[in-house]
DNA sequence: AGCAAGCTGACACCAAGCTGACAGTATTTA
DNA sequence: TAAATACTGTCAGCTTGGTGTCAGCTTGCT
């Protein structure tokens, strides 16, 4: 899942990238509110982590710009403790979920998946498919009960095929969502990625279908028609 | 369906000329507004991408000299960030839908899809011809939900046929909505496109009607009266 | 019958996609 | 801290699938 993280604060900036990034998420950086303004103007994300108090353009007007122009990505904000002015402000011109500063890193990873999940998912904490079934809490996959044993990269991949699961996914949304701007990857590694993925698929009956020219999906096992 | 491309910058041009060959497009690409301008007035597209800032003739231009010509053909023009003003004057002159550059390829596509939607089958994202279904947004078929595995050309063939569905359509419409001028291509190739969808229908009751000398048209299997 | 239009199996070429091997990096273990 | 292990991108060579051409056949009209 792709992640934006507007943050002025350097050490808040770094740790907070390093966290994300660690948990699996491709994660972009920006540091002012007028380049995370223009940013968002053309790529998307998954989710927005918007600190308030911005230099060039405060996170307040960013917010609203960004609802103007009709997107709907969830969007987090990070307030000082106890403002709650603040806080109701950021709330009405549409962020989804706000956080009082200092925080727990647990609690603010907690709400980014719950922020994801309910967009993408419908609020569930686990997304299923067949007999596949993905806890985004702890971003494992069991088959029946038995646990995948899949590297982070699998995971992403997986997360996002079941998230669209039986819609084709093309090789370009896939690096979009694997990887931050700063990471750069060829469309050969999707399908390597792939490949590594399909294999252990496979021996459970799921399998992913190649679309030739358009992208991969998720089905079960059977003859195609 | 067949678009034509105006612009300028050379590297937007290549990439956005791959992108829409991917996706299936007959592309035609012109560099300059007076070349556009006097393409216009033989050759016919489903829809057009202008760029506003062109040498020669202006995009405001090509566009205005469309209208007054009194083609519909439905245009999205590109224009540059926050660049209000033109964008407006764009909209007044009969541009359908606008895009402020940096943009999404995304984005773009299914803005181009929406007005091909909007312009020939009346803002559906999908078309259905009796239990066929054809999905515009991420070009694929069904059958009562069962997915047709076709592969480009023989869905953009689809496309065209099902638009169109029991009017005839002419081999040369056909060669024309395939290919954009840089690749040729015989009537024969057309015949063998249509043979190869004709047998894939046919499992599923439709079929393609030849009408000698004339062309195809979609129909029910049923006795021919 | 004879001719033109259309059909289709076979072929060849090319681009897309697959995957085993490898190497660089990060992480874990002793 | 050093060695072992796991992760992941790149590359090269291979496989698969899409597509136009062609040749020889079928169809339908006069």
């Amino acid at each position: 899942m792709r992640l934006l993280l507007v943050e002025d604060d350097l050490i808040l900036k770094d740790g907070l990238e390093r966290a994300f990034t660690k948990s699996g998420y491709a994660v972009d950086v920006m540091s002012d509110g007028d380049s995370a303004n223009k940013l968002l103007t053309y790529q998307e994300y998954d989710v927005i982590v918007l600190d308030l108090g911005l230099p060039k353009l405060d996170g307040f007007e960013v917010l609203k710009r960004l609802r103007a122009r009709g997107n709907k990505t969830p969007v987090l904000i990070l307030t000082a403790l106890e403002d709650t002015q603040n806080r109701v402000k950021g709330l009405d011109l549409g962020a989804d979920d706000y956080l009082a500063k200092p925080f727990e890193l647990d609690e603010l990873e907690a709400r980014v998946r719950a922020l994801i999940r309910r967009g993408v998912s419908g609020g569930g904490a686990k997304i299923s498919f067949g007999d596949l079934l993905f806890d985004t809490t702890n971003r494992q996959c069991t088959f029946n009960g038995v646990m995948l044993s899949l590297s982070q990269r699998e995971v992403a991949l997986l997360e996002l095929l079941m998230l669209k699961a039986t819609k084709v996914v093309s090789k370009a949304k896939i690096l979009e969502h694997l990887c931050s701007w700063d990471e750069e990857m060829s469309e050969n590694a999707v399908e390597v990625n792939v490949s590594r993925l399909r294999k252990k698929l496979n021996a459970f009956g799921i399998e992913i279908r190649t679309i030739r020219g358009l992208g991969y999906l998720l089905a079960k096992l059977e003859p195609i028609t």
